[in-house]
RNA sequence: GGCCCCGUGGCGGAAUUGGUAGACGCACCGGACUUAAAAUCCGUUGUUCCGCAAGGGACGUGACCGUUCGAGUCGGUCCGGGGCCACCA
């Protein structure tokens, strides 16, 4: 028989699932649904080795639960706006649109001669106007449900390109693409009230069990939450301020005030104090970067104000401008209490303030005990603190609390780190945002019925900053309250919210409204979704507050999207560099012995660790490649073997030729086995071969389903090659068990390598498709021996074993260790203490 | 600085949750087939010691300590690697 053939194999299958349009999936069924997602590809225009894992595992999911039985939803679509088509757009003069649209041509071939099991049919790019236009529609329905609110923010202001960058966008205080140092400007944006479903996200992750904790954990920590006191300080000019702490019990070591450079309160007064624009002027240097934050020191501004404590009018604190402060959390003010917070301490040792220790740990004396150098922060007892006194941290935090809201200036409060999420951007490839300035009626919405708001057909990006801005012809617009003459706003959504509801979207992707609620109310959750840990925080978060806010809307019954999250690890590869330190490709070096030179020279390069592909470490390796020399089926085995899928895995070429070998393998098991008994031949076993095969057989149909019900892809392809060795060295088992081993080994590996499967599916004699045969099952008297071994211990030590009758009584067990020749030699003729009997596993023997 | 995760052969990694450590794959070595090679098949492979051999002993899951009849698994301390957040009051 021919080796296997992977191209024209694979080809061939590929047509006959789409003729038979096997994978579009049907609306209604009796079927229990399952929803299996990978995130969604940016379309670059070459899929990539990630792509490659991502899709592979939740192809083997999807294909996994079709087989068992369930409706499986798995579709494909694109995240197509965003800076990359701007860029190319620049640099080659092509129209975002036209590159975007030919990448995306170009993908869907890549993805579907993997065979990915897609129901193509719903495919769609959030840059069709079809996407947007419902987006938009969605937009417009958080807005008058007061979910969006415009309001003016700091934000990073690229002064060349005319543009807000991201924070990822700022590299060491300056723009990626202009070099030029960003500033801070207050501008007008569109925020998303994201904030105001902070509690309720938390709240909600402890019901995510099938979410990775870390990913959990993460989103905690972004979230913040902090339970504090909210108070007011009288100032010696007559105003309030408001202040935030976690700490109220250490009030009474408070020996300053400060102020953010941002406050309200520090701008006024800058207004008529030069010195202190100044000293405003200098913390604004200091830029957001990490390096910077560790080094940057403590520097403050006496306003000359005071501030009356709470709980003694006669004592007056000093209020001072700190660059430590940050406007963004809290109330931008705080009390410093040096004693109990490193850098309130470093602040007031550099000015001088005074350090009174309020907790004081319970093994130190209240008189004597000193912070030095670092602020104490752990538990212990009131000092120092007049009523206070004596007690523990949490009973003078409630005691102060409960003080301070009696007298009406403060109140218990729930701080969150979480920040509104600011979605406007200047960019001309995105949704636009549906509103129009009016400059008599103000901000307007663009009615549902005017919608779309369409983006120019051409984008002219001869222009300083945004070309939606610079399109005069495009801006312009009739103000829809008033008729009057007004602009478009020329903003256009984060991408981020594109990729907030697209998997919603793919429950009825024609549909006339945003979201078919019946559809979608029948496939969310997601049952599993896939993709990378880069996105625990931003696209996660943001795709759960949207699913709350569209439940808060009606529109779907559910409000977290994904019932399962998989987050899978990156591809890694070793790199290669040349004497002159420049990085060389894997395809232009050579490998001997465990050294790598060059092909073409034959000079030696260095190998360097394995790091994840990249194209600047130029250690990529195509997928079309691989594709072209292996199949899809070796490529996609290689991405689920060895390495567990929440890892980072390593690409070795070696590691490819051996799944090769298994490819190969597998196809001469079915096509070399002569004498296999007709299809449907009812198996017996009577002889011990055929007895070891069969057990052997359900053994791995129940071991692989269990590995794949819990994404170990990795443990079943370890089960699938003992089958295979099983089934090469049981040729003489008899035809029926040979012929139900090799069907097994088949249909277990048909959602790892289904053309492989289908081949082999075919040359054992099936008409019917693997894709369409059910889920092999497991007969559990089968998989159970009559017999076992047991290890016998003595001492804990592994002295010999025997083989006993399954459940065999304690007594006998007991006896027959005792008797094993390892165990005699071991206790020499000293009489055991205790002996344990672990029934069907271990004895162990005490002397 | 805070929080979290991970350390098992030459390598990737298994190990019913406290019960035979190293499944399975890669690599290596030896053998078969072949004029030869490729391909394929069979076998060996944690370290170390005793033995001509059959076989047997000691050590072994980052280190040390503890709990237990028994620890890769549980607890403590430390060492090493990684991640996330970070002047968040």
């Amino acid at each position: 028989m021919a080796r296997y053939n992977a191209k024209e194999s694979e080809k061939h299958w590929q047509a006959e699932w789409e003729t038979r349009a096997l994978f579009a999936t049907p609306g209604h069924s009796d079927k229990p649904k399952c929803y299996v997602l990978e995130m969604f590809p940016y379309p670059s225009g070459r899929i990539h080795m990630g792509h490659v894992r991502n899709y592979t595992m939740g192809d083997v999911i999807a294909r996994f639960r079709r087989a068992q039985g369930f409706n499986v939803l798995h579709p494909m679509g694109w995240d197509a706006f965003g800076l990359p088509a701007e860029n190319a757009a620049r640099d080659k003069g092509v129209s975002p649109r036209d590159w975007t649209y030919e990448n995306i041509a170009a993908m869907r071939e890549q993805l579907k001669m993997m065979g990915l099991s897609l129901d193509w049919s719903r495919e769609f790019a959030t840059c069709d106007v079809e996407y947007y236009h419902q987006q938009q529609k969605l937009f417009l329905d958080f807005y008058k449900a007061g979910f969006v609110y415009r309001s003016e923010a700091d934000v990073n202001w690229d002064p060349v390109d005319m543009t807000v960058l991201a924070n990822e966008q700022v590299i060491d205080g300056r723009g990626w693409r202009s070099g030029a140092v960003v500033e801070r400007r207050k501008l007008s944006q569109w925020f998303f009230k994201i904030t105001a479903f902070a509690d309720e996200l938390l709240a909600a992750l402890d019901t995510l069990e099938r979410w990775p904790e870390k990913v959990r954990l993460m989103q905690k920590n972004w979230i913040g939450k902090s339970e504090g006191l909210r108070f007011q300080f009288s100032l010696s000019n007559g105003e309030k301020l408001d202040v935030f702490t976690t700490r109220p019990d250490t009030l009474f070591g408070a020996s300053f005030v400060a102020l953010s450079p941002d406050h309200p309160l520090t701008q006024e007064l800058a207004k008529k104090d030069a010195k202190l624009e100044a000293f405003i002027a200098e913390c604004r240097k200091t830029g957001t970067a990490e390096a910077e934050i560790e080094k940057a020191e403590k520097l403050g501004y006496d306003t000359g104000l005071t501030a009356a404590h709470p709980f003694d009018p006669d004592w007056q604190l000093k209020v001072m401008v700190a660059n430590f402060v940050l406007m963004g959390y809290g109330t931008g003010a705080i009390f410093g209490c040096p004693a109990h917070d490193q850098r309130d301490l470093d602040f007031a040792r550099k000015y001088k303030l005074s350090v009174t220790p309020v907790v004081v740990p319970s093994d130190a004396d209240p008189k004597t005990f000193d912070v030095g150098k670092e602020a104490y922060t752990g538990p212990g007892k009131l000092a120092n603190s007049r009523f206070l006194d004596g007690m523990t941290v949490e009973q003078a935090k409630a005691e102060v609390a409960a003080r301070l809201e009696k007298a009406g200036i403060g109140e218990r409060t729930v701080n969150y780190r979480l920040r509104d999420w600011l979605v406007s951007r200047q960019r001309p490839w995105g949704c636009p945002i549906p509103m129009i300035h009016c400059e008599k009626c103000g901000v307007v919405p663009v009615p549902k019925d005017q919608l779309p708001v369409k983006l120019p057909e051409v984008i002219n990006f001869n222009v300083k900053g945004n070309p939606l801005d610079a399109d005069t012809a495009w801006k312009t617009a009739t103000c829809p309250a008033c008729k009057g003459h007004a602009v478009r706003d020329t903003d256009t959504l984060d991408t981020f919210a594109d990729s907030s509801w697209y998997f919603t979207r793919f429950t009825a992707p024609d549909f006339d409204e945003p979201v078919n609620k019946a559809a979608a109310d029948y496939w969310l959750p997601v049952d599993q979704y896939i993709g990378g840990i880069e996105h625990a925080i931003l696209h996660l978060l943001y795709a759960r507050y949207f699913t709350r806010g569209t439940a808060k809307l009606g529109m779907v019954k559910v409000s977290e999207p994904f019932a399962g999250l998989f987050t899978q690890g990156m591809v890694c590869h070793e790199t290669y560099k040349d004497d002159a330190g420049n990085w060389v490709s894997p395809e232009e070096i050579e490998k001997r012995d465990g050294k790598a030179f060059l092909r073409d020279t034959g000079q030696e390069v260095t190998i360097g660790a394995s790091e994840k592909m990249s194209k600047s470490k130029k250690n990529t390796i195509a997928p079309e490649t691989i594709i072209a020399e292996y199949g899809a089926d070796t490529i996609r085995w290689f991405m689920l073997s060895d390495t567990p899928p929440e890892r980072d895995i390593e690409w070795t070429d070696a590691g490819a030729e051996g799944c090769w070998r298994f490819v190969q393998r597998v196809w001469r098991l079915c096509t070399e086995a002569a004498g296999l008994a007709a299809p449907g031949t009812p198996v017996s076993a009577d002889d011990d071969v055929s007895k070891a095969l069969r057990q052997a057989t359900h053994k791995a149909i129940a071991a692989v389903t269990e590995h794949l019900e819990h994404l170990r892809f990795n443990s079943a392809v370890a089960q699938l090659y003992t089958l295979s060795n099983t089934i090469g060295a049981s040729d003489k088992a008899n035809p029926a068990a040979r012929r139900e081993a090799l069907e097994a080994l088949v249909l277990l590996s048909a959602p790892m390598m289904p053309h492989l499967a289908e081949s082999c599916w075919q040359a054992l004699g099936h008409d019917r498709l693997a894709a369409e045969t059910p889920w092999p099952k497991f007969d559990p008297a089968l998989t159970a021996s009559d017999s076992v071994t047991i290890a016998i211990q003595v001492n804990g030590k592994r002295r010999g074993e025997i083989t006993m009758a399954k459940n065999a009584d304690n007594k006998d067990v007991e006896a027959a260790a005792l008797a094993d020749e390892g165990v005699k030699r071991a206790l020499d003729g000293k009489p055991p203490k205790k002996v344990i009997v672990v029934p069907n596993r271990i004895v162990n023997i005490v002397v």
